[in-house]
DNA sequence: CATAAAACTTAGGATCCTCGCA
DNA sequence: TGCGAGGATCCTAAGTTTTATG
C-alpha cells in the first residue's frame, strides 16, 4: 500500500510514467533546477530636503547612508521597543558605523536625537498610499503580478513549481523576539555579491542586475534551496526555497507524517521502555527517560542549548533548568504535581501544573538535589543524546516527532469524540474548530488576544440579541396569524401561518449560528489554531472527516491550504485512519 | 567522537485584502 | 458605497535535525 500511495501521489502531481526514476536515491533533489534568481529591496530613496533631522535642537544635513539607518528607526518610533536600552545601545553602535567622520564626531548622544520630522513623513507617505486612486492601485497590482510571474516560479524536473519567499529581505533593524540581545542591530542591505545562486548545469543561470556579479553560481542537487545568503545578525544562513505546494515540499510533508504514523504502532513498546528506564541505577538513564516522559506526554520540544548572549534566553525539555520547575508533593488534593513555568520557541510562556507518576517525582527530585536554580535540570542529557537513543528505538525517530504524532492522534480522537450525526453544518465545524484547539493547547500555540478582540465580541453580542428580538417578534407574530387561520379559516391565511412558520424557523438557524460563532471565538481568544493546522495535524484525517461527514473541503481548509495539502485531498478517503 | 555549519521546519505578528453590513 | 472586522498572506525569526569538519 506504500507503493500505491507512492503511486497515486504521483499521479495527482502530473508524473507520467516518470515515477521510478523521481525517486532519487542518496540524497538527490532534483536533476533540474532553473530559476530566475532573487528580487532584491528597491534601493533607499533619500528623504525630500525639507524632511529634516534634528540633533540637540539644530537640523543637521545626513549623508544618505547614515540617513538611511536613522529612517529605519524613525520608522519605528511608535513602537514601544525603541525606549528599550538594548535597543537603543545597539542601534546606535551600528548606526555610528555608517555616519562619516564628522557625523561621528557631532552625534553622540541619542537622546539629543530627533527623528520626529521624519517619521511624520513616512505616516504621511502610507496616509497617502491609502488615499491612492483605484487606478494607482490596480498599476501597483499588476506590477507585482508581474514580478511573481517572472521570479515567483521556478522549474524543478518538468515542473513549474511556486517558490515560497522569493524576495531578498529587505534592510532594517532587527527585533527578536522576547528578551533578545541583539535588538536594534542593524541588518544590513544584501547585494549581488552576497547572493549564492543554486541551480543546475545544463539550466539557463540567473542573471545578476546589470554591473554586478554573484558570489557564486553552484549545482548542488542535494540540497532544496535555490538562493543563499548569509546574514549578519546571527551570521546564520538564509535560503530561498519552494512553496509548501511544490513536490519537493509535499513528499516531505506526507513522510513526516507517515514517521509519525510508525510511531503509533511502537509507541506502547517505547512507553514501557522508558517507564521501565525510570528505575534505572544509570543517572544518564533516568534523565534520558524522564525528559521522553515530558516530551511523549507533553508535547514539549526537544530544546537544544544556544549560545548564551546570542539570543533570547528559552528552553525545551533536555534544556530545562532547575529554576523552571516547582515539585508539590500533595497540590489541591492531587499528588506528585510538578509546576512548568518557562518561556520556550519564540518567548512564548509555557506554564502547566501536572501530576506525575511517583518515580518521576522521586527522580526530578534526585536530578535537582544541590543545584542551584540556574543548573540544567537533565545534566546528562542533551538533545543529541536523546535523539541518538530514539533513532535505535525506531528508525527515523527524532523527538520532534512525538510533537507530530500526539497532534494527530489527538485531532482524530477529539474527532470521533465530539462530532455528532445529528448537528448541523456550523454545528460540526465548532466540533472541528474544538477538536483542532485541543491540540493547540497541546501543542502550546498561543497568540496575543486581538487587540480589538472585547469590541469584536461586544459587537457580535449586540447582535446576538438583536437577533433574539427579532425572533420573539417572529414568534408573536406567528402566534397571531395562527389565532387568525383558526378563526378565518381560508387559504390565505393558513399560508401566511406557513410563511411565518418558515420565518421562525429561519431566525432560529441564524440565531444559532451567532451563538455557535461566538462560543468559538471566546474559546479561541489567546489560542492560534493556525500553526497545528498547517504543520502538526496529519491533513488526511481531516479530508476523511470531510468526506464522512459530507462537510465540504473549503470550510476547513482555505485555498493555501487546500494547496499546500493536495497531495492528502486525492490521497485519503473516509475510512482513512492516522 | 564533539562541535560547527548547513539545511530545513515551525512560529507569531504585521500587513494586505475582501466581504458583509450600515 | 464606504468602512471595519477578520481572514489570508507575507515576513522572517527561532526552532530541530542533518551533515560536515577537525
Amino acid at each position: 500500500s506504500f507503493l500505491w500511495c507512492l503511486c497515486t501521489y504521483f499521479l495527482a502531481f502530473n508524473f507520467p510514467l516518470l515515477w521510478e526514476e523521481e525517486r532519487y536515491t542518496d540524497g538527490v533533489k532534483w536533476k533540474f533546477l532553473e530559476h530566475k534568481g532573487p528580487v532584491f529591496a528597491p534601493p533607499y530613496e533619500p528623504l525630500p530636503s525639507r524632511v529634516k533631522f534634528y540633533y540637540d535642537g539644530k537640523p543637521m544635513k545626513l549623508s544618505p547612508e547614515a540617513e538611511e539607518v536613522a529612517t529605519f528607526f524613525a520608522k519605528m518610533l511608535d513602537h514601544e521597543y525603541t525606549t528599550k536600552d538594548i535597543f537603543r545601545k545597539n542601534f546606535f553602535k551600528d548606526w555610528r558605523k555608517e555616519m562619516t567622520a564628522e557625523e561621528k564626531a557631532t552625534i553622540t548622544d541619542l537622546k539629543k536625537c530627533n527623528f520626529t520630522e521624519m517619521s511624520e513623513y513616512f505616516k504621511a507617505q502610507s496616509e497617502a498610499r491609502k488615499a491612492m486612486s483605484k487606478e494607482e492601485k490596480q498599476k501597483i497590482k499588476e506590477e507585482n503580478e508581474r514580478i511573481l510571474q517572472k521570479y515567483g516560479f521556478c522549474i524543478m524536473d518538468n515542473h513549474k513549481e511556486r517558490i515560497a519567499n522569493f524576495r531578498i529581505e529587505p534592510p532594517g533593524l532587527f527585533r527578536g523576539r522576547g528578551d533578545h540581545p541583539k535588538m536594534g542591530m542593524l541588518k544590513r542591505r544584501i547585494r549581488p555579491q552576497d547572493i549564492i545562486i543554486n541551480c543546475s548545469k545544463d539550466s539557463k543561470y540567473p542573471e545578476p542586475p546589470p554591473g554586478t556579479k554573484w558570489k557564486e553560481v553552484r549545482h548542488d542537487n542535494k540540497v532544496t534551496w535555490l538562493v543563499s545568503w548569509t546574514e549578519n545578525i546571527q551570521g546564520s544562513i538564509k535560503y530561498i526555497m519552494l512553496n509548501p505546494s511544490s513536490r519537493i515540499k509535499g513528499e516531505k510533508d506526507w513522510q513526516k507524517y507517515e514517521t509519525a504514523r510508525r510511531l503509533k504502532k511502537c509507541v506502547d513498546r517505547i512507553r514501557a521502555q522508558y517507564r521501565e528506564d525510570w528505575k534505572s541505577k544509570e543517572m544518564r538513564v533516568r534523565q534520558r527517560a524522564v525528559a521522553l516522559y515530558f516530551i511523549d506526554k507533553l508535547a514539549l520540544r526537544a530544546g537544544n542549548e544556544k549560545e548564551e548572549g546570542e539570543t533570547a534566553d528559552t528552553v525545551g525539555c533536555c534544556s530545562l533548568r532547575v529554576e523552571h520547575i516547582n515539585l508539590y508533593p500533595e497540590n489541591e488534593g492531587q499528588e506528585f504535581v510538578v509546576e512548568f513555568d518557562f518561556l520556550g520557541k519564540d518567548s512564548i510562556r509555557y506554564y502547566n501544573k501536572v501530576p506525575v507518576e511517583k518515580r518521576v517525582f522521586k527522580n526530578l527530585q534526585l536530578f535537582m538535589e544541590n543545584k542551584e536554580p540556574d543548573d540544567d535540570l537533565f545534566d546528562r542529557l542533551n538533545t543529541s543524546i536523546l535523539n541518538k537513543h530514539l533513532q535505535e528505538l525506531m528508525d527515523g525517530l527524532t523527538a520532534k516527532v512525538f510533537r507530530t504524532y500526539n497532534a494527530s492522534i489527538t485531532l482524530q480522537q477529539q474527532l470521533k469524540e465530539l462530532t455528532t450525526a445529528d448537528e448541523n453544518i456550523p454545528a460540526k465545524i465548532l466540533s472541528y474548530n474544538r477538536a483542532n484547539r485541543a491540540v493547540a493547547i497541546l501543542c502550546n500555540h498561543q497568540r496575543a488576544p486581538p487587540k480589538t478582540f472585547e469590541k469584536s465580541m461586544q459587537n457580535l453580542q449586540a447582535k446576538i440579541d438583536a437577533k433574539k428580538d427579532q425572533l420573539s417578534d417572529a414568534k408573536r407574530e406567528l402566534k397571531s396569524a395562527k389565532a387568525d387561520a383558526k378563526v378565518r379559516k381560508d387559504e390565505k391565511t393558513k399560508k401566511a401561518v406557513e410563511t411565518k412558520r418558515k420565518a421562525v424557523q429561519r431566525i432560529e438557524e441564524q440565531l444559532m449560528k451567532l451563538e455557535v460563532q461566538a462560543t468559538d471565538r471566546e474559546e479561541n481568544k489567546q489560542i492560534a489554531l493556525g500553526t497545528s493546522k498547517l504543520n502538526y495535524l496529519d491533513p488526511r484525517i481531516s479530508v476523511a472527516w470531510c468526506k464522512k461527514w459530507g462537510i465540504p473541503i473549503e470550510k476547513i481548509y482555505n485555498k493555501t491550504q487546500r494547496e499546500k495539502f493536495a497531495w492528502a485531498i486525492d490521497m485519503a478517503d473516509e475510512d482513512y485512519e492516522f
